[in-house]
DNA sequence: AATCGCAATCAAACCGCTTTGGATCATCGG
DNA sequence: CCGATGATCCAAAGCGGTTTGATTGCGATT
């Protein structure tokens, strides 16, 4: 059942119906409910492709999940990131496309999908140190939203993100509150912009204490859990080990958390842990009692909001970039406590 | 830059430009090159709306990902497995459309999808037993793959799956080799179709020993970290404690291992782990050395054959339904061992 | 009575491509 | 020399909506 069949079956022109199913007000409201009433009853449904060719429109967004060749790895954080920004595009009534692209043919995908009319906006993830893809994507004028920052990027552009430093300088702070001065950092890979933010707010806070940041204590590499272990395990094994652990992700304090166990200490007690917890649906850290004491911003919340801004700047186009810091909070859980060679007072 | 537009700028019709650009043989050689130099110089890159709507295809695949509103939770395979069918798609010129729907209008999705023409096919994941998408979209005649099966389901359909029934029946043969007659099910939901066939293979392996399976082994619930470890605290306390567990997620056996640890135990042992391991690019059973006991089966490869099976059934949509079996491996790592108090011979 | 304004409706153009059904012209066999 | 055959190319009709620019009645205004 299409418009002209709709239309015909009420006798109506095809304007006329269209009209009155899309509100517009020249039409009589009498005639407006009966053509409502008669593409209910034949389950009409406007076919997506005519419209969005009528309407030059592609009434969707377009995700790219860039596939790091070197590592082959998809972020953890993309399906709820997607869980959040869905629900606003389907209010809206937009589609989510998703591309995977290994990251050599990215620019080409970007183009693609502009040019080719697939989609309306883009969302960026995964942000790299002066990442290539905001000059390419100024250039294009293809309205986009990054999830994240990227640092030396030039001129201005939308951006969601969490407050990565300040999380960090307020997780080492309250280590070093707690009496602890041997702190490692156990962070996800540096071309990553997050996690170059997320060591200079845990450098910020060290320095601040008159404290000499150690590079022995200062680990960088893909989140996993056996990275973790191994960062941990090496760590502990110093003469001058460290007695507590900020890391970036849950999943690697999984790691952390047994090389610690397996030395025979325990968690909070001889070792503090403090994560950063973006708050997945599927690895949530604890149901009402934390694991690990943590930095806490709901990845879900940012797809939300990286969604809806998107949707703004194709409505207009004109609009300034727009920016979002989002504070993560700082969840006490039972993974930190005193310093054990010299206690709090 | 539009067909017509570069038509003219050659001097020819667009029907010839068009045909030349798509291989079509009534075009003289010469032209053709003329034509696809004079496109790649301008640009050109067919709008995809108007493509699609004079083809009629959408040239897109439908991911539909449920999000249970009972408990929010998105399945954490999902990533991997879309990366696997993204790389099938990508080839093909496909598009993936995301819709993120609540479980309860799952089926006015479907048939939106459908009837608005916004895609060619579907992939549905997170199979339930009696699943009622499958007589749904056998009656709407929508080609689609199911990513796993559903027990009770009417009539033939198409899916991939992992041979669960034998991955937990090896799994748990595997334990009861070694010794282990007291032995744990730390298992998904069980309205998930998956959880059913792991549970079953499980039972089936304990009684084909003359061991009566116990309920009190028997565990089912979200594959968290925290469940995971609760389950197995409460199972360690019982005055008959398991000395082995079979664990459904990687995500849980976490949590296992801490309650084994947190109760002074070693895992391997004096207790075994042995888990299922999807392969999920975030979450690796270790680099080189395992860190579980594990069956393991490519969820991104399952990703690849349901893409490649659902572009067929596009393709030829009378084709009988197809069924692809996937056999998981088994993973020796150092989680497992003889049972501590009955040694193997 | 002629004119005007307004509400309601419609015909047709258009979006940018594909595809059907010719048209043109050179070549070939008889 | 002529119709048949191919090789090329083209005009125009879709695809299924939206949108522009009329058209039609009819009561109100002058």
């Amino acid at each position: 059942m299409n418009l002209k069949e709709l239309a015909q079956k009420l006798g109506l022109s095809p304007t006329t119906v269209s009209r009155a199913l899309n509100g517009y007000p020249e039409v009589n409201e009498a005639t407006r409910e009966r053509v409502q009433a008669a593409a209910k009853r034949h389950h009409y449904r406007p076919n997506t492709r005519a419209i969005r060719l009528a309407t030059g429109r592609a009434m969707a967004v377009g995700h790219v999940i860039p596939l790091a060749t070197r590592h082959e790895i998809v972020n953890p954080i993309f399906a709820d990131f997607i869980a959040g920004a869905g629900e606003v595009y389907a209010r809206a009534g937009y589609d989510i496309v998703l591309s995977v692209v290994s990251d050599e043919d990215e620019e080409r995908t970007y183009r693609d999908l502009q040019a080719r009319g697939t989609v309306d906006g883009v969302i960026l993830h995964s942000m790299r140190l002066d990442d290539p893809r905001i000059p390419l994507l100024n250039e294009t004028g293809l309205p986009f939203v990054a999830h994240g920052r990227s640092t030396g990027a030039p001129g201005p552009y939308s951006w969601v993100d969490v407050n990565n430093r300040r999380a960090f300088r307020r997780a080492t702070d309250f280590l070093l509150d707690l009496g602890h001065r041997r702190i490692a950092l156990v962070n996800g890979l540096e071309y990553m912009d997050f996690a170059i933010r997320r060591r200079s707010g845990y450098v910020e806070a060290i320095e601040a204490r008159g404290i000499t940041v150690d590079p022995a204590l200062m680990f960088s590499d893909e989140m996993s859990e056996t990275r973790g272990f191994r960062a941990a395990q090496a760590m502990l094994a110093l003469p001058d080990a460290p007695t507590a652990f900020v890391v970036s992700s849950i999943i690697s304090a999984f790691g952390v958390r047994r090389a610690v166990e397996e030395r025979g200490l325990r968690v909070g007690r001889d070792v503090s842990i403090i994560i950063h917890d973006d708050d997945l649906s599927y690895m949530k850290n604890g149901d009402d009692v934390p694991i690990f004491t943590a930095t806490r911003s709901s990845v879900r919340e940012a797809g939300r909001r990286a969604a809806a801004m998107v949707l703004d700047l194709i409505a207009d186009p004109t609009l300034p970039p727009r920016e979002s810091l989002l504070e993560a909070e700082l969840i006490i859980g039972q993974s930190t406590g005193p310093a054990p060679d010299r206690k709090v007072p």
